[in-house]
DNA sequence: ATCTACATTATAATAATTCTAAACTGTTGA
DNA sequence: TCAACAGTTTAGAATTATTATAATGTAGAT
């Protein structure tokens, strides 16, 4: 649980000027005990939740892609109908809720290493992601 | 490489009226060797260089996610800002060239079986599919 | 305090997709 | 055979997500 003045250093250590909306952005995305996922709209709703001032829009959208340039989000595509986003930058594999829309971040233990044996000559492998859709297992459906 | 009476067969039996836009899109989507990758852009190229009279954009949108639902076409998520169709729709893995924008299919072989270890409760695994992203292998990237 | 580069903002523009409602067409059965 | 109907196509409008623009504001340096 940082303070402002982490994200502020934070901030500047990749040099971006610490703007009270980005240092908000900051509290909204990092300052938690977990990493999370959302999309624009899910973070635009927490901001103006958490805040007295409201944010541009725009300025939202240029900020999530300021921070997944410097690394600090990483765009996870699942729904090519909604972009994703996700506070866990490292390389994880999800599952996704197919009734809820949510995604759930994987374990190192929970899938094995993927060995890829085919290689585009020319092309080196830049991720191996797994994507795993789950849904309700009612007997519903017949 | 069938011709246009086994299209309209296949369209009649899932319930599909075989008309003359639907039987236009099945030849260019299935009368060809290998399965493909399109978006709704390539797929409307096609359409117009195959046809004389044109077909709207609309038909196109509708056909698609009428042949989605009716599984002759899958829809897959590689980026979340444009939508990617395969007439592939057997369970498979893919590499994304992301220099060139391109899926290609991994057979079997490619990548051994995916182990999930973890399970949610009250869910069932719907798929489980791994990209792989590639780029060029340049050195120019110190 | 002043300056300047960088940021934010409201708004317009663009792009992808979906909706609408009128015109059209494949199929059925009288 | 052909009228009738349900399903289909169509052009264009509407919607949604995203990006661009250009005027205004502000952090940080001097
Ligand atoms: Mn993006
Ligand atoms: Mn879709
Ligand atoms: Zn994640
Ligand atoms: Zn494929």
């Amino acid at each position: 649980m940082p303070k402002n003045c982490n994200f502020i250093e934070k901030l500047r250590e990749v040099g971006l000027r610490p703007t009270k909306q980005r240092i908000k952005m900051c509290e909204v995305l990092y300052n938690r005990e977990k990493t999370f996922h959302f999309t624009i709209n899910d973070l635009v709703k927490l901001l103006s939740e958490k805040m007295n001032e409201k944010i541009s829009l725009a300025t939202v959208y240029n900020t999530v892609h300021a921070f997944e340039k410097k690394g600090y989000l990483k765009e996870i595509s699942i729904d090519s109908h909604k972009s994703y986003f996700d506070t866990n930058t490292s390389a994880h594999h999800h599952f996704f809720d197919e009734d809820t829309h949510e995604l759930i971040d994987c374990d190192e233990s929970d899938i094995d290493k993927i060995n890829i044996r085919k290689n585009i000559t020319g092309k080196k492998i830049n991720s191996v992601e797994v994507l795993v859709r789950v849904a309700s297992d009612n007997q519903t459906q017949k």
